[in-house]
RNA sequence: CGGGGCGUAGCGCAGCCUGGUAGCGCACCUGCCUUGGGCGCAGGGGGUCGGGCGUUCAAAUCGCCCCGCCCCGACCA
């Protein structure tokens, strides 16, 4: 329950993941429903940031939000063969409705492509009508055999972007704006630092052409991918004949791209800031920025102390706790298991010398300053938190991150790396997009996570495999 | 689907082996007292013991069946 101990990062991280989560008031599991979770409104707040950051940036790069139906006739799934053989094992299918077995059953949407591509072939005639930018904010839902709380869970929710374009080149550029608007957002919003790549073909979108992601690295060294972007190619076009005619009056396919982020995003946010006494919130996503704690003996003091400190809340814009019956200790556990960044005290002392404490939830440091300089202090701090919360995670990205020019380099430096006892690094290494390359490297349970778009490292080398030449180090870890 | 664990008050658990009609901590309510890092004391409310069947004078406890949840693995954003 809330209140409860939380497992320290050392003893068993993804015990500290749960509890964390729990603890900080952002969700719970769902018990009555398998594999779903309840987001709760300190959860459900943080996300709200993300969607309104997330969506500036589609609006300000062309995109138009839709909204398209939860259910997808099966045949639609069948149409694009790759696509059909990558879901199945994981669809929910509605075969009854209204007491009625259905002609043909519905699947709930694991995504829309299927449907794009039916609405794009209507909307769809002329180069003129291109590009078609859309952007949809849903839920969907994946039948996943194991479920963590934001990281995978049955449902969740999303925003699909969808786009159709005249030539490939077009295609191709939107893939990357917009992997790069993820990672902006990921960075500069969340603090998580993020390398940009290609997936490998065997572990790309089913039915894209080639998929692009952001990886993070979480506190226990495992990859998270953050972000997908995909350049579908003409393949969704083919399959649903999406067709447009040219200036020249030739008619052809389009090429679409398919982008999303989910609520997983939340879960990467957790395991990059937090630590074992709770949640800590970068505060460009934190729902509360800031809240006052006052502290009073007396009814007199409380008098004044509340005086003071709604005055401050009211010019700060934070959270004045004035639950009665409640300690000053208990409520300043209570703010830092949320992950509330900064949390001011005020007591008899404070309001006599006409000063307030200003308390980082980070680095834990507590300072007394003047209330008249408050509002400007808490401004400095909360940017500095911001920076420091992003520097901190890079610096440890790069320290947990090595070389290795052979297999068995890689394998032993992935040996011991798991989700409950950490150890997990991103070890770059030469190595070949090729089927071999990618089931000897799940042979101790790590992927090609991504191949970087640029080349922080030596250049081209031998595919530590097959021995062929390739053009950079690939990222190479245990994920979730 | 395989392996492990667990279902007893809102939450966390004990009781079960050795059957006798349910208890502890936290939370909650009332009063007093306290308040600069989880206050204290006193009193109080709250239970189909996951479900079904069976054994028995008697089942939380023994037996059989079912259901659900969590963790670990195989699949995956």
């Amino acid at each position: 329950m809330i209140g409860s101990p939380i497992t320290p990062r050392e003893k068993d991280f993804a015990t500290w993941y749960q509890d964390v989560v729990i603890q900080g008031d952002m969700a719970e599991p769902a018990e009555i429903v398998k594999g779903c979770m309840v987001i709760k409104p300190n959860g459900w707040g943080v996300w709200e940031r993300l969607q309104r950051e997330l969506d500036d940036r589609f609006k300000a790069t062309g995109h138009e939000n839709l909204y398209l139906p939860l259910l997808i006739p099966e045949s639609f799934l069948k149409k694009e063969a790759e696509h059909v053989e990558g879901f199945s094992p994981e669809l929910a299918v509605v075969t009854v409705a209204g007491g009625k077995e259905l002609e043909e059953p519905y699947v709930i949407r694991p995504t829309s492509e299927t449907l794009v591509g039916h609405f794009f072939g209507k909307w769809i005639q002329s180069y003129r009508d291109l590009p078609l930018l859309i952007n949809q904010w849903a839920n969907v839902m994946r039948w996943e055999l194991r479920t963590r709380m934001f990281l995978r869970t049955t449902e969740f929710l999303w925003q699909e972007g969808h786009t159709a374009h005249a030539s490939h080149e077009e295609a191709l550029e939107e893939v990357l704006r917009m992997l790069d608007v993820y990672a902006d957002v990921a960075e500069n919003v969340m603090a998580m630092p993020v390398i940009k790549g290609v997936k490998t073909s065997s572990e790309k979108f089913a039915g894209a052409l080639r998929s692009y992601s952001i990886e993070a690295m979480m506190q226990n060294g495992l990859a998270l991918q953050a972000g997908t972007s995909h350049d579908l190619g003409q393949n969704f076009g083919k399959a649903f004949d999406v067709q447009f005619q040219s200036k020249e009056g030739k008619l052809d396919y389009v090429w679409q791209t398919s982008w999303g982020v989910s609520t997983r995003l939340i879960g990467g946010l957790i395991m990059t800031h937090s630590d074992d006494k709770g949640l800590i919130l970068p505060p460009k996503v934190a729902p509360r920025k800031a809240v006052i704690v006052p502290i009073y003996r007396k009814d007199e003091e409380r008098a004044q102390v509340m005086e003071t400190a709604s005055k401050i809340a009211r010019e700060l814009g934070a959270h004045l706790d004035a639950r009665e019956g409640q300690t000053p200790g208990a409520k300043f556990f209570h703010w830092e298991r949320r992950g509330v960044p900064v949390v001011f005290e005020l007591g008899p002392r404070d309001v006599a010398a006409g000063k307030i404490v200003i308390k980082r939830r980070d680095t834990g440091t507590k300072e007394p300053i003047a209330q008249s300089e408050a509002a400007v202090t808490l401004a400095e701090t909360l940017d500095l938190m911001q920076r420091d919360l992003f520097a901190k995670a890079q610096q440890r990205l790069m320290s947990n991150t090595v070389l290795a020019n052979s297999i068995q380099e890689v394998e032993e430096m992935l040996a011991d790396a798991t989700a409950e006892k950490g150890g997990g690094k991103f070890v770059m290494a030469h190595a070949k997009d090729a089927p071999e390359v990618d089931a000897r490297m799940k042979e101790f349970k790590a992927t090609v996570r991504n191949i970087p778009l640029t080349d922080g490292y030596d250049g081209p080398g031998k595919c530590i495999i097959t021995g062929e030449n390739v053009d950079r180090r690939v990222v190479i870890a245990k994920a979730y």
